[in-house]
DNA sequence: TTGAAAGCGCTAACAC
DNA sequence: GTGTTAGCGCTTTCAA
């Protein structure tokens, strides 16, 4: 017989303190206070306990007492699964799990689909907080976690809610730092592979006004900081194309490469928004036989493990540290009372994918 | 100002219907049954709910009263976060969240390290039912799991748990078939890698007798299929040396290799029970210039996407799906009595990593 | 040490 | 279409 399934408790701390002739209270005691009660009065219990089938204080009518729920809560606007294969999101959630598991406290992962406007997920959710994961603006999930009158903390993006901490990182710093690196080593043609600007479908090239507009502000800052770092030497952006990928993969970023690259063969060099982007270029580029960096410079954003194997140059950016923070902002707030905000460094990671354009590149890009 | 923390709530069902003047029944329906009022009252308790602040029912109350909390608990005797590093686990984990999702569930991961003794999380998660991947027998927090009165799966480990549903994978069958595979080839000196065996941590040789007696019978399983595969050429199983390792990394899996070949330089062929074992096995080969086949076969268990791109020759077990018919069983048991024990298939995946001995070994080794 | 009383916030019969 | 009643199982003052 399989254990039973929805079944009504086979015995209650009532049924219990019935049976063993004294108040609730003192079974309560025995297993939430134990030196409220003699050792033989406990042992009484607890032995009764086991003899009745009685498995311990119910945790939702705990919960329901006492307020506390003893979990957090995880949004992230992906199907749940994504978090399992995207390597960053994988990082932030190690991170976050750890905070939690410190704590003492689990990890709800909410199902919450990009395009199911069905949010009840969100009210279900047994929990004492809730960390929001790169969510786009305006996203329903958020809102419906914010109306709940629960502490909040959300990750990258989006930026500015009010009254909720933030932990993210200096995207536009470090895009920045890449910028300037690659201005550097002589590059004036780039293009760029960004990832989703928006919340419907698009693949194809961002212009500056798509660019601004977009929902996912992190993109934005990375964007911004990479036109930055090549203005100073009189880049003008509107001509750098930009090519958007709504899904995140390998695969995509390769083919956003090819098409990139189709389109503009005096590119010197690819910059990706993300390493799992650039991974999908390096790819590409291999497949045609584009030696990387002689031929092509490549990078990434993020420092996942499977770059840093392959050499990507790229951004750095610490997303254990961000999940670990992410929890600890959550579960560590005291009284406080002003919403904090945390932004975590990144850096420069310099690799084998990214060296000077080859010579001829150079004349025919007129320096 | 920071949303507030352990609030009690601004507005509860009662005070807004006291408000409204209708009675809970009706504020309930409204949010619960919509077709049970008229939709005028209903968007008046709706707005009154927004002016008021009124956040929805409380989900640990409706929790109570329903007895259902829309989440299932995963319990993982290593840390949180090793979950997320290991692939196999990733795998696992990614189906069971997906089959989750289809069911509108929340996924309630909850710590439990080896080594605490404390399973108080087991006692307070708000779930119904529990997936248990891949514990040792008697492992503690699998203990409190069973005295919690709901329906449980157990994946994998450990086996024949009375009166609750399995699934798992052919262990011994994938195990068998590439021995004799390998047998094939014409292999006669072997050694293995293999993970741990106990839960008390050790590091070296684990001989028969150990071997009967480990706590982890996958492990158990594979060791035999891999014996009775080479029994069939008549080899001698107390002969093979099986170097045993704690951790599950890459790294240990060079480090053991290291020893095993320093100890055994005739052997031709490094069995490894999983692919991250089997990984740091072609690290050290590399690092050594053993070329592999030819020099040294090496060969994995798992089939996760790195010792696929690798090349590696393994036994693929179909991780996702696994972790989804745990998911399913627990989520879609109807009003079934028997307990249900899946098995899903392996299939030996021929790489790059597996060739006939070299001639002088062959010599060597009597052939 | 122990017990009595008072809810935590909600849902589901069932009656009106 | 709406209200009354009766808990779900527990914790926690407070008093004995």
């Amino acid at each position: 017989m399989t254990r039973s399934s929805r079944i009504r408790r086979p015995a209650t701390l009532a049924s219990l303190a019935a049976e063993l002739g004294v108040s609730r209270t003192t079974v309560s005691n025995a297993y939430n206070r134990p030196d409220q009660l003699s050792v033989q009065l406990r042992t009484r219990v607890l032995e009764t306990a086991r003899r009745l089938g009685y498995p311990g204080p119910d945790p939702v009518a705990r919960s329901l007492r006492t307020r506390q729920a003893r979990a957090v809560g995880l949004l992230l606007t992906e199907e749940l699964s994504f978090a399992f294969r995207d390597p960053a999101a994988l990082g932030f959630l190690e991170g976050l799990a750890q905070a939690c598991e410190n704590a003492g406290q689990g990890l709800l992962l909410m199902p919450a689909s990009r395009d199911d406007p069905d949010v009840s997920t969100v009210h279900q959710a047994s929990v004492d907080g809730f960390v929001v994961y790169s969510v786009p603006e305006r996203d329903p999930h958020l809102e419906a976690v914010l109306e709940r009158p629960l502490p909040t903390v959300v990750a990258d993006q989006p930026m500015n809610v009010p009254g909720v901490d933030r932990v993210g990182v200096d995207d536009r710093g470090g895009m920045l730092a890449l910028g300037r690196h690659l201005a550097e080593l002589g590059h004036r043609r780039i293009g760029v592979l960004c990832m989703r600007l928006s919340n419907a479908r698009f693949d194809g090239y961002a212009d500056v006004h798509r660019q601004r507009r977009a929902a996912f502000p992190v993109q934005r800052e990375r964007l911004g900081g990479l036109r930055d770092g090549f203005a100073e030497v009189g880049l003008d952006w509107s001509r750098v194309p930009v090519m958007e990928r709504f899904e995140h993969s390998v695969e995509e970023g390769a083919s956003a490469a090819a098409q990139l690259l189709d389109d503009h063969p005096e590119l010197t060099a690819v910059v990706c928004t993300s390493d799992v982007l650039a991974l999908g270029a390096l790819r590409l580029a291999e497949q045609r036989g584009l030696p990387v960096p002689e031929r092509l410079t490549v990078t990434g954003f993020d420092g996942v493990p499977e770059a840093v194997r392959a050499g990507l140059t790229t951004v750095r950016q610490p997303v254990r540290e961000k999940g670990r923070m992410a929890g600890e902002l959550l579960l560590n707030r005291g009284e406080r009372t002003e919403p904090r905000s945390v932004v975590l460094p990144t850096q420069l990671v310099e690799g084998r994918t990214a060296g000077p354009p080859r010579e001829t590149d150079r004349w025919f890009s007129g320096l």
